[in-house]
DNA sequence: TCAATTTATTGGTAAAACTTATAAAAGGCA
DNA sequence: TGCCTTTTATAAGTTTTACCAATAAATTGA
């Protein structure tokens, strides 16, 4: 039994004459007795009884009609998800980020994402750094954004760019006057940082160590947009990302170049060597958002 | 897309191995490459991810791989379930039978049906011979047993036997020792009959009005085993069609031929003109079994 | 770098599917 | 009843497809 002799049969029976049933299948009415003839060979006995005059289904044939439209629907349907899903006219695609991408540079590649391809769905998973490789890694989320991982393993790693920390004062502070401070300088007031076991607390605690320095910490909080706020309340000064300099900004407080060390990581795509299409589009948009000059680092 | 293309997918998917998969499917290892590619180009994407090392599934494919499983069995199940009703290894069958076939010849018949066919299903619907040919001709049974009809209309009577009228007398009566009877000596009794609109009744009145002769109607019931118990009993006598002389003994009346006149009618099957594999088994069966000698009207 | 394994490609052949042309059958109509 | 029309079946020829054998190409592991 093939799909073409299925097909064939549902036209047949629902028009109840070849010669129609022809014009809709395309097909010349040799070729569709053909087919008929074929099908009922390969089940073993008749499904039309078919004279000059008339066509009408043998009993067995009746009650090959249902199954066989809902197995032609079915299939249909399949053809046509796979279609869509390779055409990006429909899809899921989840994706994890770390929050200081996925509240910064992330939404505005989600808006041109989304403008492409409406139809496509996306699940954001904004979590810690390290939550980011494993989701990938587990197959939770067919994609993450997050620092250069040391061991990738059989990840692939897609750089987007090259970020540096810059410092975080508060309005207020004399320090806000600098056009570009030296971490020795900051670090002498009260230091505000994210709690382990973030990467961002970790990466400054190791670039600094190698220069023998340590940080002040006074105060400690899971968010990045806590830390923001209490430095524009003068509780202390931080240091953070350069993609987080909107946020800082709109939290009330001041972004200030750091030198000497200039501490910089890379931000890049984690996933699997194997891509859906979605994916694939969406690596691309973020690439092209991230590489336009002006959200790159600044 | 094909049947082919997607079991192929389904095996390659399986196995992960194109050399495994052309065992499974029997097929050379080109032709298996040329199925997939064909599959792919048809689907707009890859499904699978292939090097001479490995093979692995692409999302896409990843979510082709349960649609392909759940369509496939479907196929098959449905190709299956056609080819076991061809071969009568399933099925299911409506019957309808007048009362006086149904409890008489026709369990003998269906018996022999059902060694044949074990597997067959067959529901009988025991109704009065006006009401067979309705079911019939309205398709809720696909056969019917019954008097030959005036106009059968589009459906085809297949007779099966000549049936005759015999006289039903109590084992105490006088009459009891003749070697058949005729009506006008019969008709001297009380009668007891079955009700209107009772095929055998109403036959019964059309014949004997024929000859000028009318039922000296005494006591009336619905059912053939009240008649004949109440003949049995003493109540009056009747007159049956002789395939009811067996129910009749057993019920402890006695049956004698009728002659003068010697009152007839066909039974046959009443179908319509397709029949289902099924059907057309039973129709044999239902044939052999009425024309054994044995059984045919005596 | 080589050997071994696995998939892709090529060329040729056999099968199948399709179309045109023709035949056969059955209902409608005179 | 017999012809005409309509509709399906069959036949013949052609194109297309599917398949296998042989070979190439690629990748991994030693």
């Amino acid at each position: 039994m093939t799909v073409k002799q299925l097909r064939a049969f549902l036209a047949v029976a629902q028009t109840l004459s070849f010669t129609q049933a022809c014009e809709r299948l395309h097909l010349s009415q040799p070729a569709l007795s053909l087919a008929i003839k074929g099908l009922e060979e390969s089940l073993g006995g008749k499904l039309l009884i078919r004279s000059t005059r008339s066509v009408r289904l043998t009993p067995e044939g009746e009650s090959l009609l249902p199954l066989a439209k809902h197995l032609l629907a079915q299939w249909d349907n399949t053809e046509e998800r796979l279609r869509q899903r390779f055409t990006l006219q429909l899809g899921r695609l989840s994706v994890a980020a770390m929050p200081a991408f996925a509240c910064n540079l992330l939404p505005a590649a989600l808006v041109k994402f989304r403008q492409q391809y409406p139809k496509i769905n996306i699940t954001v998973h904004d979590v810690i750094n390290e939550e980011v490789t494993e989701m990938v890694r587990s197959r939770q989320v067919e994609m993450g954004i997050a620092f250069s991982p040391e061991g990738a393993g059989s990840l692939l790693f897609t750089p987007l760019f090259e970020d540096h920390f810059v410092a975080v004062v508060p309005p207020t502070s004399s320090l806000n006057q600098a056009s570009q401070l030296a971490w020795s300088t900051l670090l002498n007031h009260d230091f505000i940082t994210l709690q382990r076991p973030s990467m961002v607390r970790r990466l400054l605690e190791q670039e600094l160590r190698k220069q023998h320095m340590e940080l002040p910490v006074a105060f400690e909080s899971h968010q990045l947009s806590t830390v923001g706020r209490m430095v524009a309340d003068g509780l202390g000064v931080s240091a953070v990302p350069s993609m987080c300099i909107r946020q800082m900004h709109e939290l009330g407080a001041r972004c200030i170049p750091l030198t000497a060390p200039a501490i910089s990581c890379r931000v890049g795509i984690l996933t699997h060597q194997e891509l859906s299409v979605a994916a694939h589009a969406l690596r691309t948009v973020l690439l092209e958002t991230v590489q336009a000059p002006s959200l790159s680092g600044d």
